[in-house]
DNA sequence: ATATTCCCCTGGAAGC
DNA sequence: TGCTTCCAGGGGAATA
């Protein structure tokens, strides 16, 4: 899906178009993987949206009232903000009817993502859905110590390790394998054989494509879009993922792809040990 | 407990 | 051209 980049180049356009403006109606228009909750959602009738925010990969729409939405994009899930009579496209799942005759629109062709009406709890804790995630790559808190204290008995290799969104989130298939490159790190790796000094190089440079890709509006391969359409500019930027075969950019040996858990990995045989 | 595989669904690209 | 196969950035459940 889009990554922790590309969400919060979402939540942020959101927030900007969102806040302020009162929900008039929730419609939906298409099944979704989880179902919209018609009977909470009908609920948010009159109420202001709040402010926007991104937990993980996960976007939440909050309005008064203690109720929002909370969202996934999934693979292929993007939003838009047009006027009512400014036709649905085919794969427009969810419909929110705004004040002033806009509606927020959610497309999502491949229906791994979805919009649900939610209670937000009152005293800041957790949406119940948001729970046992991991911790949030630009957050101080996370770095090489935290890291290694999760690995426990685990020998998974590093890769997968820093894509489980149960230790940290946001970091999908593309920044894995661009933070591994930069760190110089084979991401066949058992995460039991990195010592404390690649834990903290492998911990600075996910921070530093996350914000270098956020800064650039995320990364458009394939199916990514911002809010009404925007492409990002960051896949322009990307220095091994989607480039099997083409030559490293450092030290001119064919990137390699391999697959690691289901999905494809690319890294550089000499630049990563 | 840990790690991999499967599957949800659709569309686009590549192969034949 | 047209049909088939493969692949895709997520995540959760099922399986070894």
């Amino acid at each position: 899906m889009p990554e922790l980049p590309e969400v919060e180049t979402v939540v942020r356009a959101l927030n900007r178009k969102l806040t302020g403006r009162v929900v008039r109606g929730v419609r939906v228009l298409g099944k979704t993987r989880v179902p919209c909750g018609t009977g909470l959602s009908r609920k948010l009738c009159g109420l202001p949206v709040v402010a926007v925010r991104r937990r993980a990969k996960y976007i939440v729409i909050e309005c008064a009232g203690g109720l929002g939405l909370l969202a996934h994009l999934g693979m292929t899930g993007s939003f838009r903000i047009e006027p009512m009579d400014v036709p649905r496209r085919r794969h427009d799942r969810i419909a929110v009817r705004l004040d002033g005759g806009d509606e927020l629109r959610y497309e999502d062709a491949r229906r791994f993502g979805f919009v649900k009406a939610v209670v937000i709890p009152g005293d800041g804790s957790e949406l119940a859905e948001l729970r046992g995630l991991g911790i949030e790559p630009l957050s101080r808190a996370f770095g090489a110590k935290m890291l290694q204290a999760r690995v426990g008995r685990r020998k998974t290799p590093v890769k997968t390790f820093i894509m489980d969104q149960g230790i940290v989130v946001g970091v999908g298939n593309i920044y894995a394998s661009e933070a591994l490159f930069a760190s110089g790190m084979d991401p066949r790796r058992p995460v039991d054989s990195v010592t404390p000094d690649e834990w903290g190089r492998l911990a600075r440079e996910i921070k530093k494509v996350l914000r270098r890709a956020l800064k650039n509006g995320g990364s458009t391969i394939r199916d990514y879009r911002g809010v009404n359409g925007a492409e990002g500019a960051f896949q322009r930027k990307l220095k091994v993922y989607g480039r099997a075969g083409e030559a490293c950019r450092v030290c001119g040996t064919a990137v390699a792809s391999i697959r690691q858990a289901g999905r494809s990995t690319f890294y550089c045989p000499t630049c990563q040990r």
